[in-house]
DNA sequence: ACCTGAACACCGTTCAAGT
DNA sequence: ACCTGAACACCGTTCAAGT
């Protein structure tokens, strides 16, 4: 307790005054690290060599300090320059890209998606898509909806791939499961039965395995064809 | 202390022993009314009358019971009968289903966007899907993407839409953002500035309000017809 | 089998006080 | 302005004990 506090000023003699930014990366990596349920005022306190107090100084709650690392998250997209692209082709990219930013942070995951995310650090994301999505031919009310779809579409989705069951380390309950999921009644669900093999533990609400170990890489290129399909006949 | 013993006993006088469904009941109503946050093991308990413990032996831990409450959720989705309905119109119509579903559950739409949720209670919805998208036309490794290309999308999107900032009460934070939006800068952000007042407050990543109070019908439907018209394509 | 009761090692947050 | 230090009212969870 007392040697907890010694190291800590060991480790922050002379050390400049904290700012928000910094805060918020140490805490991004903090749970890159060691998942979001070890983000604890405490524990980033003493990462930092700091009391838990001082970071309600800058921060703010514990909310508002999670609300600034997920849009940290959002930060890391790579946006594609533009221009010289086919409006399809540059959203297919852009799609990519936010999946692979949140890939790169997957214990972010529940937040960016359950999580309102208003901050600027959006903002040159959702000006490109307007951008794009104007050339494309939309305009007015529909170009909002539009941008909702799209948006909605590869946030949502990816947030569902990176999606985790309870107690990551315990693995009876997969076994359990696929037990329950090989023996259901084959009357009862036929086109299950038929599909089983290909659908066990490779799609939404039947798999055991988070998208985290188990890219679904070929699921979100369908996904990301069938949403400009769908645009492109939208437009018609 | 002793108090809330009294009131616990004369509770639960000469009661049924606790049943795993039961719990569950009692904690997706608790959530509903309460909120996430406010669902604890101690407070479940205090509600049901029993020691926090007595949950530990029906539930495992927190974890597992918030997983089983999720579940609960998608349990609630209305399923339309079916084979005298065209493939497209059935996917419409579930999908409606499933936001309904998650509608009337917004504090799970977190937990429900972000947990794995494998149970057999969302089977029916797994077979009924795969059936009509059979229908359609779909089979193989085709039919498992465009399988999770649907519940990607409509689970996804709903979690999404019903996402909420920190701190729901707290406006402050509200008024900040849309001062910093509005005085955004226009050269930096041209379509955006274009399109601000149709944006502000109705598109995602640029809006304060969550969909549990601002229902994003318009664009819901909007997403929804941009995905049939790509799976008709896909289809062709 | 089902639950009580006590205990442990944590939490987030507030508030006064230092510099 | 920025941080310490102590304190408060909670948590989830384990374990022994009761019936």
């Amino acid at each position: 307790m007392s040697e907890g506090n010694v190291r800590r000023r060991a480790t922050r003699a002379a050390r400049a005054p904290l700012s928000r930014a910094e805060v918020v990366e140490v805490a991004l990596r903090y749970v890159d690290e060691h998942g979001l349920d070890a983000l604890t005022m405490r524990a980033l306190a003493t990462q930092m060599g700091v009391y838990p107090t001082a970071l309600y100084w800058h921060m703010g709650d514990k909310a508002q300090l999670v609300a600034a690392v997920s849009a940290k998250v959002l930060e890391d997209i790579v946006l594609p320059s533009g221009h010289d692209m086919r409006w399809d082709d540059w959203l297919s990219t852009v799609a990519l890209s936010c999946r692979d930013a949140m890939r790169r942070h997957p214990n972010l995951a529940p937040v960016i998606g359950s999580q309102l995310a208003v901050t600027t650090t959006a903002l040159p994301l959702v000006e490109r898509v307007i951008d794009v999505l104007e050339r494309a031919g939309f305009t007015g009310q529909t170009l909002i909806e539009v941008y909702n779809t799209v948006i909605g579409f590869v946030l949502g989705w990816v947030t569902l791939e990176l999606s985790q069951g309870p107690a990551e380390g315990n693995d009876e309950w997969q076994q359990e499961y696929e037990a329950q999921l090989r023996s259901a009644n084959p009357t009862a669900y036929p086109a299950l039965t038929r599909n089983l093999d290909l659908l066990a533990n490779n799609a939404f609400l039947v798999r055991w395995d988070s998208g985290r170990d188990r890219p679904m890489d070929l699921s979100f290129e369908t996904a990301l064809d069938v949403l400009i399909r769908g645009l492109r006949a939208k437009r018609e």
